[in-house]
DNA sequence: GCGTGTGAGTTTCTTGAGGGAACTGACGCT
DNA sequence: AGCGTCAGTTCCCTCAAGAAACTCACACGC
Protein backbone atom coordinates (compact mmCIF):
# COMPACT_ATOMS: atom_id res chain seq x y z
CA UNK A 1 0.00 0.00 0.00
CA UNK A 2 1.25 3.32 -0.67
CA UNK A 3 0.97 6.18 1.98
CA UNK A 4 -1.40 8.22 -0.23
CA UNK A 5 -4.94 6.16 -0.63
CA UNK A 6 -5.97 6.45 -4.12
CA UNK A 7 -9.30 4.12 -3.31
CA UNK A 8 -11.46 7.02 -2.67
CA UNK A 9 -10.72 9.70 -5.37
CA UNK A 10 -13.38 10.05 -7.74
CA UNK A 11 -11.23 8.45 -10.61
CA UNK A 12 -11.10 5.10 -12.41
CA UNK A 13 -7.52 4.73 -12.72
CA UNK A 14 -6.46 5.98 -8.79
CA UNK A 15 -9.31 3.61 -7.67
CA UNK A 16 -7.69 0.75 -10.08
CA UNK A 17 -4.18 1.55 -8.98
CA UNK A 18 -5.71 1.36 -5.06
CA UNK A 19 -6.50 -2.29 -5.88
CA UNK A 20 -3.78 -3.66 -7.73
CA UNK A 21 -1.23 -0.54 -8.34
CA UNK A 22 1.33 -1.26 -5.60
CA UNK A 23 4.38 -2.25 -6.34
CA UNK A 24 4.86 -6.46 -7.46
CA UNK A 25 0.70 -6.06 -7.18
CA UNK A 26 0.52 -5.98 -11.32
CA UNK A 27 3.59 -8.61 -11.40
CA UNK A 28 2.12 -11.21 -9.02
CA UNK A 29 -1.16 -10.95 -10.96
CA UNK A 30 0.38 -11.42 -14.65
CA UNK A 31 2.58 -14.75 -12.45
CA UNK A 32 -0.96 -16.09 -11.39
CA UNK A 33 -2.43 -15.97 -14.72
CA UNK A 34 0.54 -17.75 -16.25
CA UNK A 35 0.24 -20.25 -13.98
CA UNK A 36 2.65 -19.30 -11.14
CA UNK A 37 -0.06 -19.94 -8.43
CA UNK A 38 1.97 -20.93 -5.10
CA UNK A 39 3.71 -18.83 -2.37
CA UNK A 40 7.04 -20.66 -3.24
CA UNK A 41 6.98 -20.72 -6.50
CA UNK A 42 5.86 -16.40 -6.65
CA UNK A 43 8.16 -15.90 -4.13
CA UNK A 44 11.46 -17.41 -6.08
CA UNK A 45 9.81 -16.64 -9.73
CA UNK A 46 9.52 -12.50 -8.63
CA UNK A 47 12.46 -12.07 -5.99
CA UNK A 48 9.89 -10.49 -3.85
CA UNK A 49 10.73 -10.55 0.08
CA UNK A 50 7.99 -12.94 1.81
CA UNK A 51 6.74 -10.74 4.12
CA UNK A 52 5.66 -8.06 1.30
CA UNK A 53 4.34 -11.34 -0.66
CA UNK A 54 2.23 -11.89 2.45
CA UNK A 55 0.37 -8.56 2.01
CA UNK A 56 -0.20 -8.41 -1.30
CA UNK A 57 -1.66 -11.73 -1.48
CA UNK A 58 -3.80 -10.62 1.66
CA UNK A 59 -4.82 -7.44 -0.35
CA UNK A 60 -5.76 -8.64 -3.57
CA UNK A 61 -7.84 -11.47 -1.82
CA UNK A 62 -9.40 -8.89 -0.11
CA UNK A 63 -10.33 -7.10 -2.99
CA UNK A 64 -11.57 -10.44 -4.80
CA UNK A 65 -8.89 -10.41 -7.31
CA UNK A 66 -7.35 -13.17 -5.91
CA UNK A 67 -9.06 -16.54 -4.54
CA UNK A 68 -7.22 -18.67 -2.20
CA UNK A 69 -7.65 -22.17 -2.19
CA UNK A 70 -6.61 -25.44 -0.48
CA UNK A 71 -5.37 -27.67 -2.56
CA UNK A 72 -3.84 -30.30 -0.22
CA UNK A 73 -5.50 -31.52 2.81
CA UNK A 74 -2.96 -32.64 4.89
CA UNK A 75 -0.48 -31.07 4.91
CA UNK A 76 -2.77 -27.85 4.60
CA UNK A 77 -1.36 -26.40 1.33
CA UNK A 78 -2.92 -23.46 -1.00
CA UNK A 79 -2.80 -21.64 -4.56
CA UNK A 80 -4.27 -18.62 -5.49
CA UNK A 81 -6.26 -18.19 -8.55
CA UNK A 82 -7.54 -15.32 -10.36
CA UNK A 83 -11.16 -14.71 -10.21
CA UNK A 84 -13.49 -13.43 -12.84
CA UNK A 85 -12.50 -9.95 -11.68
CA UNK A 86 -9.19 -10.67 -11.88
CA UNK A 87 -9.47 -12.62 -14.76
CA UNK A 88 -10.40 -9.29 -16.38
CA UNK A 89 -7.46 -7.61 -15.41
CA UNK A 90 -5.16 -9.51 -17.71
CA UNK A 91 -6.99 -7.26 -20.55
CA UNK A 92 -4.61 -4.33 -18.57
CA UNK A 93 -1.78 -5.90 -18.88
CA UNK A 94 -2.04 -7.53 -21.95
CA UNK A 95 -2.00 -3.60 -23.16
CA UNK A 96 0.78 -2.58 -21.06
CA UNK A 97 2.45 -5.67 -22.47
CA UNK A 98 1.87 -4.11 -26.00
CA UNK A 99 3.58 -0.92 -25.08
CA UNK A 100 6.31 -2.57 -23.16
CA UNK A 101 6.66 -4.49 -26.57
CA UNK A 102 6.96 -1.29 -28.69
CA UNK A 103 8.78 0.82 -26.73
CA UNK A 104 11.09 -1.11 -24.24
CA UNK A 105 11.76 -4.24 -25.94
CA UNK A 106 14.58 -3.08 -28.41
CA UNK A 107 16.66 -5.12 -30.31
CA UNK A 108 16.38 -8.69 -28.61
CA UNK A 109 12.18 -8.31 -29.71
CA UNK A 110 9.40 -9.13 -27.09
CA UNK A 111 10.29 -11.60 -24.48
CA UNK A 112 7.15 -13.21 -25.07
CA UNK A 113 4.39 -13.92 -27.64
CA UNK A 114 0.81 -14.27 -26.90
CA UNK A 115 -1.04 -16.76 -28.52
CA UNK A 116 -4.85 -16.26 -29.60
CA UNK A 117 -6.20 -19.89 -29.52
CA UNK A 118 -9.51 -18.60 -30.98
CA UNK A 119 -7.88 -17.66 -33.78
CA UNK A 120 -4.34 -19.32 -33.50
CA UNK A 121 -1.93 -16.38 -34.72
CA UNK A 122 0.47 -14.56 -32.12
CA UNK A 123 -1.19 -11.10 -31.53
CA UNK A 124 -1.15 -8.20 -30.13
CA UNK A 125 -3.49 -6.69 -27.77
CA UNK A 126 -5.24 -3.19 -29.24
CA UNK A 127 -7.13 -0.68 -27.75
CA UNK A 128 -10.50 -0.58 -29.60
CA UNK A 129 -13.37 1.92 -29.08
CA UNK A 130 -16.76 -0.15 -27.79
CA UNK A 131 -19.10 2.26 -30.34
CA UNK A 132 -17.05 2.04 -33.64
CA UNK A 133 -14.28 -0.49 -33.33
CA UNK A 134 -11.50 2.25 -34.34
CA UNK A 135 -8.17 2.04 -32.57
CA UNK A 136 -8.95 4.54 -29.87
CA UNK A 137 -6.18 6.84 -28.97
CA UNK A 138 -5.79 9.70 -25.98
CA UNK A 139 -5.66 12.32 -28.44
CA UNK A 140 -8.88 11.71 -29.64
CA UNK A 141 -11.07 11.54 -26.79
CA UNK A 142 -12.52 14.35 -24.69
CA UNK A 143 -12.84 13.39 -20.83
CA UNK A 144 -15.94 14.70 -19.02
CA UNK A 145 -17.47 14.27 -16.11
CA UNK A 146 -19.64 11.56 -15.25
CA UNK A 147 -22.33 10.70 -12.78
CA UNK A 148 -20.16 9.89 -10.32
CA UNK A 149 -17.77 12.53 -10.38
CA UNK A 150 -16.99 14.25 -6.97
CA UNK A 151 -17.03 11.60 -4.77
CA UNK B 1 11.29 4.23 -7.84
CA UNK B 2 10.49 1.14 -5.88
CA UNK B 3 13.31 -0.95 -4.18
CA UNK B 4 13.57 -3.44 -6.40
CA UNK B 5 14.51 -2.81 -9.94
CA UNK B 6 11.91 -3.43 -13.09
CA UNK B 7 13.90 -2.71 -15.39
CA UNK B 8 15.93 -5.25 -16.14
CA UNK B 9 13.39 -8.23 -15.89
CA UNK B 10 12.50 -10.24 -19.36
CA UNK B 11 9.14 -8.90 -19.25
CA UNK B 12 7.46 -6.37 -21.17
CA UNK B 13 4.79 -5.69 -18.22
CA UNK B 14 7.37 -5.29 -15.81
CA UNK B 15 9.77 -2.60 -18.08
CA UNK B 16 6.25 -0.83 -18.07
CA UNK B 17 6.03 -0.74 -14.62
CA UNK B 18 9.76 0.41 -14.12
CA UNK B 19 8.96 3.15 -16.43
CA UNK B 20 5.87 4.41 -15.41
CA UNK B 21 4.28 1.94 -12.54
CA UNK B 22 5.72 3.72 -9.34
CA UNK B 23 2.99 5.05 -6.77
CA UNK B 24 1.93 8.22 -8.59
CA UNK B 25 3.06 8.39 -12.10
CA UNK B 26 0.17 6.76 -13.73
CA UNK B 27 -1.88 9.60 -12.36
CA UNK B 28 0.91 12.09 -13.12
CA UNK B 29 0.27 11.23 -17.00
CA UNK B 30 -3.49 10.76 -16.70
CA UNK B 31 -3.22 14.40 -15.29
CA UNK B 32 -0.97 15.58 -18.07
CA UNK B 33 -3.13 14.24 -20.61
CA UNK B 34 -6.60 15.66 -19.43
CA UNK B 35 -4.47 19.63 -19.87
CA UNK B 36 -3.01 19.15 -16.09
CA UNK B 37 0.61 20.53 -17.44
CA UNK B 38 1.49 22.58 -14.77
CA UNK B 39 3.71 21.89 -11.46
CA UNK B 40 1.62 23.63 -8.96
CA UNK B 41 -1.73 22.50 -11.31
CA UNK B 42 -0.31 18.70 -10.34
CA UNK B 43 0.79 18.93 -6.88
CA UNK B 44 -2.71 20.45 -5.81
CA UNK B 45 -4.54 18.13 -8.05
CA UNK B 46 -3.06 15.34 -7.10
CA UNK B 47 -2.52 15.77 -3.11
CA UNK B 48 1.25 14.80 -4.15
CA UNK B 49 4.65 15.90 -1.88
CA UNK B 50 6.33 18.44 -3.68
CA UNK B 51 9.11 16.41 -3.24
CA UNK B 52 7.69 13.11 -5.02
CA UNK B 53 6.30 15.58 -7.73
CA UNK B 54 9.69 16.79 -8.66
CA UNK B 55 11.09 13.16 -8.44
CA UNK B 56 8.48 11.47 -11.26
CA UNK B 57 9.03 13.66 -13.44
CA UNK B 58 12.22 13.67 -14.15
CA UNK B 59 11.53 10.69 -14.34
CA UNK B 60 9.09 10.39 -16.59
CA UNK B 61 10.86 12.88 -19.08
CA UNK B 62 14.18 11.14 -18.39
CA UNK B 63 12.13 8.09 -19.82
CA UNK B 64 10.90 10.21 -22.88
CA UNK B 65 6.99 9.93 -21.59
CA UNK B 66 6.89 13.34 -20.71
CA UNK B 67 8.49 16.45 -22.33
CA UNK B 68 9.37 19.19 -20.28
CA UNK B 69 9.18 22.79 -22.01
CA UNK B 70 9.37 26.66 -21.71
CA UNK B 71 6.13 28.17 -22.01
CA UNK B 72 7.44 31.60 -20.50
CA UNK B 73 10.62 33.27 -20.92
CA UNK B 74 10.56 36.06 -18.00
CA UNK B 75 9.39 34.45 -15.69
CA UNK B 76 10.93 31.37 -16.50
CA UNK B 77 8.28 29.00 -16.59
CA UNK B 78 7.81 25.08 -17.19
CA UNK B 79 5.19 23.18 -18.34
CA UNK B 80 4.70 18.84 -18.85
CA UNK B 81 3.77 17.32 -22.35
CA UNK B 82 3.40 14.38 -23.44
CA UNK B 83 5.82 13.27 -26.23
CA UNK B 84 4.33 9.98 -28.41
CA UNK B 85 5.47 7.54 -26.46
CA UNK B 86 3.65 9.27 -23.17
CA UNK B 87 0.21 9.30 -25.70
CA UNK B 88 0.39 5.91 -26.36
CA UNK B 89 0.20 5.20 -22.62
CA UNK B 90 -2.95 6.98 -22.27
CA UNK B 91 -4.37 3.82 -24.20
CA UNK B 92 -3.27 1.70 -20.82
CA UNK B 93 -5.09 4.35 -19.17
CA UNK B 94 -8.36 4.14 -20.38
CA UNK B 95 -7.72 0.37 -20.28
CA UNK B 96 -7.39 0.51 -16.85
CA UNK B 97 -10.56 3.07 -16.22
CA UNK B 98 -12.52 0.36 -18.08
CA UNK B 99 -11.44 -1.99 -15.36
CA UNK B 100 -12.14 0.49 -12.67
CA UNK B 101 -15.35 2.18 -14.17
CA UNK B 102 -16.69 -2.17 -14.03
CA UNK B 103 -15.26 -3.34 -10.69
CA UNK B 104 -15.42 0.18 -8.72
CA UNK B 105 -18.05 2.23 -9.81
CA UNK B 106 -20.64 1.05 -7.65
CA UNK B 107 -24.33 3.10 -7.15
CA UNK B 108 -22.88 6.47 -8.26
CA UNK B 109 -21.70 5.38 -12.21
CA UNK B 110 -18.71 6.36 -13.83
CA UNK B 111 -16.48 9.58 -12.47
CA UNK B 112 -15.12 10.23 -16.03
CA UNK B 113 -17.01 9.56 -19.72
CA UNK B 114 -14.98 9.45 -22.30
CA UNK B 115 -16.57 11.31 -25.81
CA UNK B 116 -14.54 9.33 -29.04
CA UNK B 117 -14.11 12.43 -31.78
CA UNK B 118 -14.32 10.86 -34.65
CA UNK B 119 -17.72 8.59 -33.52
CA UNK B 120 -19.10 11.55 -31.48
CA UNK B 121 -20.16 8.61 -28.86
CA UNK B 122 -19.48 8.30 -24.95
CA UNK B 123 -17.32 5.20 -25.51
CA UNK B 124 -15.41 2.82 -23.60
CA UNK B 125 -11.95 1.71 -24.37
CA UNK B 126 -12.31 -2.62 -25.21
CA UNK B 127 -8.96 -4.66 -25.69
CA UNK B 128 -9.19 -6.60 -28.81
CA UNK B 129 -7.24 -9.17 -30.72
CA UNK B 130 -4.33 -7.33 -33.19
CA UNK B 131 -5.02 -10.36 -35.83
CA UNK B 132 -9.13 -11.68 -35.62
CA UNK B 133 -10.56 -8.46 -33.88
CA UNK B 134 -12.43 -10.38 -30.97
CA UNK B 135 -12.17 -9.25 -27.49
CA UNK B 136 -8.95 -10.60 -26.45
CA UNK B 137 -10.17 -12.52 -23.15
CA UNK B 138 -6.90 -13.45 -20.44
CA UNK B 139 -8.26 -17.05 -19.88
CA UNK B 140 -7.82 -17.29 -24.46
CA UNK B 141 -4.47 -17.19 -24.90
CA UNK B 142 -1.10 -18.69 -23.84
CA UNK B 143 1.96 -17.16 -23.01
CA UNK B 144 5.18 -18.29 -24.81
CA UNK B 145 8.73 -17.63 -25.08
CA UNK B 146 9.28 -14.64 -27.04
CA UNK B 147 13.05 -14.01 -29.02
CA UNK B 148 13.47 -11.07 -26.30
CA UNK B 149 13.13 -13.66 -23.66
CA UNK B 150 16.18 -14.58 -20.82
CA UNK B 151 17.38 -11.42 -21.37
C1' DG C 1 11.19 -41.86 16.94
C1' DC C 2 14.37 -38.94 14.79
C1' DG C 3 16.39 -36.22 11.45
C1' DT C 4 15.47 -34.06 6.91
C1' DG C 5 12.63 -31.68 3.60
C1' DT C 6 8.80 -28.78 1.95
C1' DG C 7 5.14 -25.35 1.68
C1' DA C 8 3.26 -21.35 3.60
C1' DG C 9 3.82 -18.17 5.94
C1' DT C 10 5.87 -14.74 10.62
C1' DT C 11 9.13 -12.14 12.96
C1' DT C 12 12.95 -9.07 13.47
C1' DC C 13 15.99 -5.62 12.01
C1' DT C 14 17.74 -2.08 8.93
C1' DT C 15 17.44 1.08 5.23
C1' DG C 16 15.45 4.44 2.40
C1' DA C 17 11.38 6.33 -0.06
C1' DG C 18 7.15 9.10 0.88
C1' DG C 19 4.71 12.94 3.36
C1' DG C 20 4.69 17.58 5.25
C1' DA C 21 6.09 21.92 5.69
C1' DA C 22 9.19 25.53 5.28
C1' DC C 23 12.50 27.77 2.32
C1' DT C 24 14.56 29.71 -2.26
C1' DG C 25 14.89 32.44 -6.37
C1' DA C 26 13.37 34.75 -10.43
C1' DC C 27 10.25 37.62 -11.78
C1' DG C 28 5.67 40.60 -12.24
C1' DC C 29 2.31 43.93 -10.12
C1' DT C 30 0.99 47.94 -7.56
C1' DA D 1 9.13 48.12 -0.94
C1' DG D 2 6.17 44.67 -0.33
C1' DC D 3 3.26 40.94 -1.93
C1' DG D 4 2.08 37.18 -5.01
C1' DT D 5 3.12 33.33 -8.28
C1' DC D 6 5.49 29.50 -10.25
C1' DA D 7 8.76 25.89 -10.02
C1' DG D 8 11.15 23.78 -7.61
C1' DT D 9 14.76 22.45 -2.91
C1' DT D 10 15.77 21.30 1.60
C1' DC D 11 14.81 19.35 6.00
C1' DC D 12 13.04 16.15 9.17
C1' DC D 13 10.24 12.13 10.49
C1' DT D 14 7.72 8.08 9.75
C1' DC D 15 6.49 3.91 7.86
C1' DA D 16 6.91 0.43 4.05
C1' DA D 17 10.37 -2.58 1.53
C1' DG D 18 14.14 -5.84 1.72
C1' DA D 19 16.90 -9.57 3.81
C1' DA D 20 17.33 -13.24 6.50
C1' DA D 21 16.17 -16.09 10.12
C1' DC D 22 12.48 -18.48 12.42
C1' DT D 23 7.90 -21.21 12.96
C1' DC D 24 4.60 -24.79 12.27
C1' DA D 25 2.32 -28.71 10.28
C1' DC D 26 3.09 -32.46 8.02
C1' DA D 27 5.37 -36.34 4.86
C1' DC D 28 9.12 -39.44 4.11
C1' DG D 29 13.04 -42.45 4.85
C1' DC D 30 15.69 -44.96 8.05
Amino acid sequence: MQRTDFGDMACSIARTLDIAGEPWSPLIIRDVWVGIRRFDELQRDLGISRKVLTERLGRLVGHGVLERRQYSDRPPRYEYALTPKGLELTEVLMAIRTWGDRWTAGEAGPPTLLRHRSCGEHVDAEVRCSRCGELLHGDEVDVEDGPGARA
